[in-house]
DNA sequence: AAGGTAATTAAGAAATTTATAAAATTCTAC
DNA sequence: GTAGAATTTTATAAATTTCTTAATTACCTT
């Protein structure tokens, strides 16, 4: 396999958290198994939005997926992706709080 | 902040990593500083559409940008982005080792 | 097998992202 | 200040992503 075409399959893998209903998926999978039809609840989506959603992810093998019946259940394939998920929170984090500082108000009531 | 808006920026963060130039541009500027000039060249891209890539990131603060003369070198603003940059290309890794062991021909071979 | 529920698929419109080409900006050096 | 290099900006066309609605599939219950 080629240099190129693995920066390929690893942006198609990062598609997968380049939108905020997905990040919240994830986020909702971090620890469970949750059904598709409780996953719309959760995330306020239609079914057939939240299924191509869920497609998708599992396509690129971020979720997998579990047939019980007439109920299909996903969970997240690898508990590492969550360390990178988290990573990456965390310095979204750090850059709000940078912002924070740089606020007048904000940055006085800090110093309280 | 509300939790949704958080997710928001979280997913405009990682479009950063969805496109498989800017991951390339990532791993060059890895462990070292690299003006847009150079950047071209190493990246095969125009210098337009390198710009347009290296606005995008640095608006998303991925990169900081530094001036000398007319030249503008850039930076990783936070090496933890490697790290998640890291373990999703691990996982990706993992991936492709599991399909060839799918894979009779190439299962085979493993087995030499 | 008929009806109901859960989930997926398909089709199409709207919004966003990407790449190219041309114009503009910024700085250096003469 | 004029010419030239490095970079950015603007405009726009092409490609991709996203969402909505409607149709379909799979499975359970009676």
């Amino acid at each position: 396999m080629v240099e190129e075409e693995i920066y390929s399959y690893h942006a198609e893998m990062c598609k997968v958290f380049s939108h905020p209903k997905r990040l919240e998926l994830i986020n909702v999978l971090r620890d469970r198994e949750v059904s598709a039809g409780e996953l719309c609840q959760i995330l306020k989506m239609s079914p057939s939005n939240l299924s191509q959603h869920l497609a998708m992810m599992r396509d690129r093998r971020i979720l997998v997926s579990r047939k019980e019946g007439n109920v299909v259940y996903y969970r997240v394939s690898n508990h590492r992706l969550l360390e990178a998920f988290d990573i990456l929170r965390e310095i979204l984090f750090e850059q709000i709080r940078h912002d924070a500082t740089l606020i007048p108000e904000e940055a006085a009531q800090e110093e309280v």
